[in-house]
DNA sequence: ATGACGGTGTGGCACCGA
């Protein structure tokens, strides 16, 4: 099976790329970020038609998850439970499969902009909370899959100017941190799994032929549980529909999974 | 040092993203 992630940057307006790439790539399963819609604005019926389930928590203007899955999902949770959290950025599901229930976990991570500032604060706070769900998500659902926008590049290698961009906001070591605690947990970077091309990005900014250039940075991820990275097959950046007329800035990153 | 690009909202622009 395969199970993808693409931070879409509107999906109202993305909305016809969406179900292009779909049809081009008939994934088992796909997480959204960064809708800026409210639930009542998702077209559930798109994708309905093009075979799919699908499950949201949007909200207005900003932030705003959701899984697409060809099959239906269930035990629905939105946001990390027991965290107060006024934005939508987070959505879980299980799903069954032959190989037993899988758990998705579905993230549009803080940006956090600058240390020092609020916004990191309330993305140290964020990342907290998920950190400690997390560890009982995966004693209750030993098949895991975090997937989404996680805003952290794990390496100097992920990012286009790792020394001019020392310390600065993606790549702060306490961003960092909490990715490997996140690793620490049990989960692998399945990109990491195999052999990549260098420079290889999931993002590129909009502005100064960021994409052209290939300035970018990899932040969109997908981490698998133990139990799914012993049958992981194929971890994979589509940069295709970055070249598309109205782009997102990020690119589907999609893992295959035997089974 | 700044702004560049793109999306949203209700605007004559500001805010946010990464």
């Amino acid at each position: 099976m395969k199970i993808a992630t693409w931070n879409v940057n509107s999906l109202a307006v993305r909305l016809p790329q969406v179900l292009a790439w779909l049809q081009a790539h008939p994934v088992d399963v796909l997480a959204l970020q960064e809708l800026k819609l409210t639930d009542d604005k998702f077209p559930h019926d798109a994708f309905e038609l093009a075979g799919y389930h699908s499950v949201c928590f949007g909200q207005k203007t900003y932030n705003g998850v959701a899984l697409i899955t060809r099959t239906a999902a269930r035990d629905v949770v939105r946001n990390i439970p027991g965290f107060d959290d006024a934005q939508a950025r987070v959505i879980a599901a299980t799903l069954d499969t032959p190989s037993g229930p899988l758990r998705l976990v579905n993230g549009y991570f803080v940006n956090g902009q600058a240390p020092g500032t609020d916004k990191f604060d309330y993305k140290m706070r964020w990342l907290d909370a998920l950190q400690g769900w997390l560890q009982r998500e995966l004693g209750a659902h030993p098949r895991l899959a975090l997937m989404g926008d996680f805003n952290i590049v794990p390496e100097d290698r992920d990012s286009y100017d790792p020394v001019g961009l020392q310390g600065t906001i993606l790549h702060t070591n306490e961003e960092r941190a909490h990715f490997r605690a996140l690793l620490a947990l049990g989960l692998a970077d399945s990109f990491r799994l195999f052999e990549q091309p260098e420079q290889s990005f999931s993002w590129w900014d909009y502005r100064m032929l960021g994409f052209q250039k290939n300035r970018g940075l990899r932040i969109d991820h997908i981490l698998l549980s133990e139990p799914l990275t012993a049958v992981a097959r194929a971890c994979t950046v589509d940069r295709a529909p970055r070249k598309n007329r109205q782009p997102s800035d990020h690119a589907p990153v999609v893992a295959t999974l035997d089974a």
